[in-house]
RNA sequence: CGGGGUGUAGCGUAGUCCGGUAUCGCGCCACAUUUGGGAUGUGGAGGUCGUCAGUUCGAAUCUGGCCACCCCGACCA
């Protein structure tokens, strides 16, 4: 256990890896580029999984898998996707190894065992699955598909980062089918919803919905919404999005189904993921220098109780009472776990839960027992308070609760103390380096200026924010008219 | 792919200029004493010094090739 967490306003880079790493959430593999999630950071993802997975059958989603490999004239059919992808896609050109000939023990490719085809390792499935949905779909009775897959991809990155970006990564993507229009966007901001629920309700992590502008957006879809959060250091973070892919799978892939009135028509696309970079999110949105901070509702533990002996009499009478409050909170579904190591002392265990972020930690001592006391101490703002044992079930189910609000609160009022509204160049450029965060300002809705601005500030636009306030005003960068603010940030 | 840096025990390091078989801390193992915020003592295990070749009686140290990783840029959920 290593004890030293770089401080945030030191080297918030370095802080982040440390409570990855320390928290035991995550590792550098020797796979250069992918990462070992570690059983507690894996946990929290099954977690993430669960709920979601929830929210989308609630929808009336239902899951299936589709392949690893993407034969290349499948991946390059749908052009604006393929070529969006191409720049890291990992591909397979062989099915066999050999012995080497020249040095034994070691193997080399062989050459004999060329695929006639390449097979593209999954970047997103929209090929493949548009494929595949050629035979599912005929007739409007076919309709809608309400796919979703868990899976891994893999994006060969050049710069890594635990969890924000790796070359492999897990994630979901839901995949739909519908005969209109209407009901393929309607889908979309379903699930746009259903993202931002998710990550507010359960992650503590508020954000802003909006759309994406034409260079942000998908590669092959005609319109990306998204969910933007805003990190401890200012930065955004893109935690999801939800794609309106129009009928451009649908016609690449010749997907038509028959109306009832007997007419072909090209069925409607929808995709939408989250991945495990919302691990990134959680972790920046609530960590401090003590370590990582997890919200209840995502917690693989909720509690953990603490011991603190003098005799092993005493040891005896803690342990029952302990494994009485494990069963009355497992009751109230709340899990508990009586940390009674020997070979670590009670400051040694404090440090170390609070480093992996265990919402809320109870410690029994023999005075506690001769008082009928015990000693919560919570996660997220560090305090302790000695309780009655009597209440103690109540009071942790009631705790819980203010954590989880507590932890979101927190965020919302940061998120809102570093939103800026601006209405110069200059002033921009002053907020984006000196108070960093959301920056809303004027923009004259050309790609054009967008990459200049890019160019000049590595601010981007993170979104135009839906139910956005119209406004007349003049482009900071180019004075050209806009009719509103939109939202930059220098992002993940 | 460009520019910079680093490779010595599980982790962090000293030693490299000036060649003589590797230092210290943490961690690990055993035992004892401990236990209300990261315990202490005693004993112990653990290293082809990134790799390959060269120079030398002798290389962590000098020379050359290669490899890996990190940081900065281009790319990105």
């Amino acid at each position: 256990m290593a004890q030293g967490i770089t401080k945030r306003e030191e080297d918030y880079s370095k802080w982040y890896n440390d409570i990855v790493v320390q928290a035991d959430l995550a590792d550098h593999s020797s796979v250069r580029g992918c990462m070992v999630i570690k059983p507690h950071g894996y946990a929290i993802w099954e977690n993430m999984q669960h709920v979601l997975d929830k929210m989308f059958k609630d929808t009336g989603h239902v899951n299936a898998y589709f392949p690893l490999f993407i034969p290349k004239s499948l991946f390059e059919a749908e052009e604006k996707n393929a070529e969006g992808f191409a720049k890291e896609c990992a591909v397979v050109t062989h099915y066999r190894l050999k012995t080497d000939p020249k040095n034994a023990g070691k193997l080399i490719v062989d050459p004999e065992a060329k695929l006639e085809e390449e097979l593209i390792v999954r970047p997103t499935s929209e090929a493949i699955i548009w494929n595949t949905y050629k035979g599912w779909i005929e007739s409007y009775r076919d309709l809608p598909i309400l796919v979703n897959q868990w899976a891994n991809v893999v994006r060969w990155e050049m710069r890594t980062r635990l969890f924000l970006r790796t070359s492999e990564f897990l994630w979901q993507e839901g995949h739909t089918a519908h005969a209109t229009k209407e009901e393929a966007i309607e889908e979309t901001e379903k699930m746009l919803e259903v993202y931002a629920d998710f990550v507010e309700n359960w992650m503590a992590v508020p954000v802003v919905k909006g759309k994406k502008t034409a260079n942000e957006r998908f590669a092959g879809a005609d319109e990306t919404y998204c969910i933007e959060a805003l990190m401890q250091d200012g930065k955004a973070l893109q935690a999801g999005t939800s794609h309106f892919l129009g009928q451009n799978f649908a016609k690449a892939f010749d997907v038509k189904y028959v109306t009832k009135e007997n007419k072909q028509e090209y069925v409607w696309a929808t995709s939408w993921g989250v991945s495990t970079r919302l691990m990134g999110a959680l972790i920046m949105s609530h960590s401090d220098d003590n370590g990582l901070i997890i919200p209840p509702k995502l917690a693989p533990t909720h509690v953990v109780i603490v011991p603190i002996h003098k005799t092993e009499e005493g040891l005896a009478k803690i342990t029952d009472l302990a494994n009485t409050i494990k069963n009355n909170l497992k009751q109230k579904n709340i899990s508990v776990k009586y940390d009674n190591r020997d070979s670590y002392r009670p400051g040694f265990k404090f440090a170390e839960h609070e480093l992996k972020g265990v919402p809320v930690r109870v410690a029994i001592g023999e005075r506690d027992l001769a008082n009928g006391t015990v000693e919560v101490a919570r996660r997220d703002n560090l305090t302790k308070e000695v309780i009655s044992i009597s209440e103690i079930e109540t009071y942790i189910e009631k705790l819980l609760v203010d954590i989880q609000s507590n932890l979101f609160e927190r965020a919302k009022a940061r998120q809102a103390n570093l939103t800026t509204h601006v209405n110069t160049f200059e002033e921009f450029k002053k907020t984006l380096d000196e108070k960093t965060g959301f920056v809303y300002a004027h923009w004259d809705g050309t790609p054009e200026t967008e990459e200049k601005i890019k160019e000049e500030t590595k601010a981007t636009i993170r979104c135009i924010p839906l139910n956005n306030l119209q406004e007349a005003g003049v482009c900071i960068y180019s004075g050209k008219p806009s009719t509103q603010k939109v939202l930059f940030a220098r992002a993940y």
